[in-house]
DNA sequence: AAATTGACGGGTG
DNA sequence: CCACCCGCCAATT
């Protein structure tokens, strides 16, 4: 498996419930700013065989971008079992629940 | 080796 | 907020 990959993997099994990420982000944390179609590539091919909680991924929007509608029902269902609100229009609120890493640390504290 | 695929993203009007 | 366009990148065809 390649190192990009295997950085994605890890990244996307670190969201914790209740936050969700955008491919874009993911791609971004896994050193790859403009990544966001590997990571639809990584998902697409290896979500289920991997255990990820690939439901916590959706597009830039917030919106559930899966194209399978079984899948994406499920998605819905997991993320509202998290405690994630998903609107009439498959949108999460990105601002509540963006997934932001706890370490890297971007601006220490301006003391 | 070129074209296609894929659950994308940002800029612009 | 929406639609549209174009850049992005690698596995697969």
């Amino acid at each position: 498996m390649q190192p990009f990959t295997e950085r994605v993997v890890a990244i996307i099994k670190s969201i914790p419930a209740g936050q969700v990420a955008s491919y874009g982000q993911i791609a971004e944390l896994a050193g790859s700013r403009r990544g966001a179609r590997q990571v639809v590539r990584i998902l697409h091919s290896m979500s289920m065989k991997y255990d990820l909680p690939w439901h916590r991924v959706v597009n830039s929007k917030g919106e559930i971008a899966v194209a399978d509608e079984e899948a994406r029902d499920t998605q819905v269902y997991r993320l509202e079992q998290e405690g994630v609100y998903v609107d009439h229009l498959n949108r999460v609120d990105l601002e509540a629940c963006r997934f932001i890493p706890s370490h890297d640390i971007v601006d220490p504290p301006s003391l």
